[in-house]
DNA sequence: CGTATTTCAGAAAGACTGATATTC
DNA sequence: CGAATATCAGTCTTTCTGAAATAC
């Protein structure tokens, strides 16, 4: 069974899975919270809409997670003056602090999870999960 | 984003997770079930603690899966005579039916999803997850 | 006594569905 | 009108926690 693609990637993907939840369950964040800091940082404002399509993360999680970071302060949500459907989420100066924090945290997870790979199967490692994702999610 | 290896694990996990519960469901089974009896083929009978140690899946989710294939007279559950408190698990010939069509499912999935990937590929694939499971989950 | 097995009830997290109101 | 956006309520699956009863 150990030989099984499917079956290695899921145990896998359970054990980040668990990592990443714990680790970041440490300073009272979820995968998510990661996900759309970096991503708005990284690409900038966006309306809610754009952050689901950019983060792979569902239209009613991307709301739920925002409300989240909203209270804690570490995003704002605006009206869109040009398109009243829309909220331009923009990241506060404590939400940049605590980008700042999810990352290296991040980075130790990674470093954690990748513990038994050298660099050069780090490398090999991504490559081919990209290939592989584009399988699947195309973006 | 598209660089980090968890994420990328997430992912892949999130589409090949989403792909095996739908091809399984599409013949009324679920991944639990595949391995409960591809283990139990393969290994032999066994107790339901064992069976979650040989499978990776939670005591109280081995009940719960070998509660559905026993339902479906895919297995027998019979008290252990020499410790009574185990049931040794048997896989029935309509189960061995049923495993048969479970791993021409899984076969199906697997071609699926390593669609992308080169034979080399696919070899590299599982040799890098198995060095990162260990990680993980020693077994 | 502590440990192992089976069982059930439930929670956390991610992914998703459906409905609604609003605006384009 | 159809399409997109934001929101809310809720389901489903997998994984895991906690507690109970029983047997070693």
């Amino acid at each position: 069974m150990d030989h099984l693609p499917s079956w290695l990637l899921t145990q896998t993907a359970a054990y980040a899975h668990r990592l990443v939840g714990e680790r970041f369950a440490e300073i009272g964040a979820r995968g998510y919270h990661y996900r759309l800091l970096s991503t708005l940082i990284d690409d900038g404002p966006a309306s809610q809409a754009d952050l689901g399509r950019r983060t792979a993360i569902h239209f009613s999680d991307v709301v739920a997670a925002l409300n989240e970071l909203a209270a804690d302060g570490y995003v704002e949500r605006r009206p869109d003056p040009d398109d009243k459907r829309r909220n331009t989420v923009t990241v506060t100066p404590r939400g940049q602090e605590r980008a700042v924090e999810l990352a290296a945290k991040g980075e130790e997870i990674q470093d954690e999870l990748l513990a038994p790979l050298s660099a050069a199967d780090r490398k090999e490692l991504v490559r081919l999960l990209t290939l592989l994702r584009r399988g699947g999610a195309p973006g």
